[in-house]
DNA sequence: GTCTTTCTTGAGTGATCACTCAAGTATATA
DNA sequence: TATATACTTGAGTGATCACTCAAGAAAGAC
C-alpha cells in the first residue's frame, strides 16, 4: 500500500487549537494555518476537509482536555478542593496560548451569525457546567457545603465567575491572582 | 454655502455601535454597514474615514454611555445600591443588541493582533473599573461596607463578575437572573 | 437664475479570503 | 523491480474584503 502522511495528525490539531484559541475564527486565515502547520493547501484539505472542520476538531479536543483535567484534579484533591484550585490553575499555566476560554471566545465571536461552531461551543460549555454541578453535588453529599444549596445554580455562578476571571486575566491592568483567590474564598463560605 | 448631509451623524454612530456590538469587528463588513446605515461607500468614507475610525467612535460612545448610566444610578440610589442593581440592569434591557460587553468582545477579538482598537477597549475597561472603585470607596466612606476592604480589589472582582455574567447571559441554558441576584447578594455580605 | 461648495452615487481598485485540482512524488505490496 | 495508491505541491478559482474616485445632484449665497 501507499505512503503514510508526513505529519502527526494529533500534533497538528493541538497546534491548530492553540492558533484558533489565540486568534479566533475570523482572525485565523488559511495562510496562517498552512504556515504554522507546515501544510500546503492540498494537504490541508486532504487532511481536514475545511477550516471549519478543523476548528470543530480543536474545540472538541479543547473541551475534552478541560473536563479530563478537572476530573483528574477532583480525583486527587476531592470535589470542593478541585473547584477551589481551578481558578488559579486556569490563569496560571504559562504555556497556554491564551487565558480566556476558547469556548467562550468562539461563542462570543460567532453566535450572532448562528454559526454551527458557536452552537458546538455552547454545547461544550453546557457539558462543562454539568461537570461543575457534579462536583458541587459531590461536595454537598460529603457535607462540605450547605445542604440547602442548589448545585446547578452554584455551577452556573461558578462558571460565570471563571469566564469573567479568564477574560480579566488577559488584561495587564488586572491582578487576576487576587480575583482567583477571592473566587476560591467564596467557595469556602458555602 | 452648500448642502448639508442627509443623515444624522449621531444616529448613525449609535446604529453602527449596535451592529459592531452584536457582530464584532471582523464579523461586520462594509456592505453590512452601508446597508444598515443607508450610506454608499463614498458617503461612508467622507463621513467616517474608515471602518476602524467608525468603530473607535462607537467604542467611545459605548463607554461614555456606560459610565454616565452607572453614575446617574449612583446619584439616584447611592453607591452601594447602584452596584447591586447594575448586574440585573446590564442583562435586563431587552432593547440592547447584545448582553455581552462590547469592550470585552472587542478586546477578546483583537488583542492577539495588537490591534489599536483592542488597546482602546482596554483603556475604556480600565476607566470603568476606576468608576466601580470610586463607588466602592464611597460606600466604604459611608460605612456601608467593611472598613478593611480594598475598593480597588473589590472593583476588579466586581468587573470580572459582570463580564462573566454578561457573557453567560448570551447563553440560552443559563439563568442569568439568578447569577445577577447572587452577585448582588455577595455585595450585601461585604 | 447663477455660482460655489459639498454631498451622493456606484462602478471599480488591488488584496486577501477559503478552497480546488491536476500533476508530480514517495512508499508499501507483489 | 513494477505497480498501485496515496500524499505533496503550488498555481489558480471566484468571491469578498476595505477602500477610492470621478462624475452628477443638491442646496445656500448672491
Amino acid at each position: 500500500m501507499p505512503r503514510k502522511p508526513a505529519y502527526d495528525r494529533d500534533a497538528l490539531i493541538a497546534k491548530a487549537r492553540d492558533i484558533f484559541w489565540r486568534q479566533g475564527w475570523a482572525g485565523t486565515s488559511l495562510k496562517d494555518l498552512e504556515r504554522e502547520l507546515g501544510l500546503k493547501p492540498g494537504s490541508f484539505y486532504a487532511a481536514f476537509g475545511s477550516k471549519d472542520a478543523l476548528y470543530a476538531l480543536t474545540l472538541e479536543r479543547y473541551a475534552q482536555d478541560g473536563v479530563a483535567r478537572l476530573m483528574a484534579l477532583a480525583e486527587e484533591l476531592g470535589p470542593l478542593e478541585a473547584l477551589k484550585a481551578q481558578p488559579r490553575i486556569v490563569i496560571d499555566s504559562a504555556q497556554m496560548p491564551a487565558r480566556a476560554c476558547m469556548l467562550a471566545k468562539t461563542y462570543a465571536e460567532l453566535q450572532s451569525k448562528d454559526h454551527e461552531l458557536a452552537e458546538k461551543a455552547s454545547r461544550h460549555m453546557a457539558d462543562m457546567k454539568v461537570c461543575f454541578a457534579t462536583l458541587f453535588r459531590r461536595a454537598q453529599e460529603a457535607g462540605e457545603i450547605g445542604a440547602d444549596l442548589n448545585p446547578d445554580r452554584l455551577a452556573a455562578r461558578y462558571q460565570s465567575d471563571l469566564l469573567g476571571l479568564r477574560l480579566s486575566a488577559e488584561r495587564s491592568d488586572v491582578n487576576a491572582l487576587e480575583i482567583a483567590a477571592d473566587i476560591a474564598a467564596d467557595i469556602d463560605r458555602l
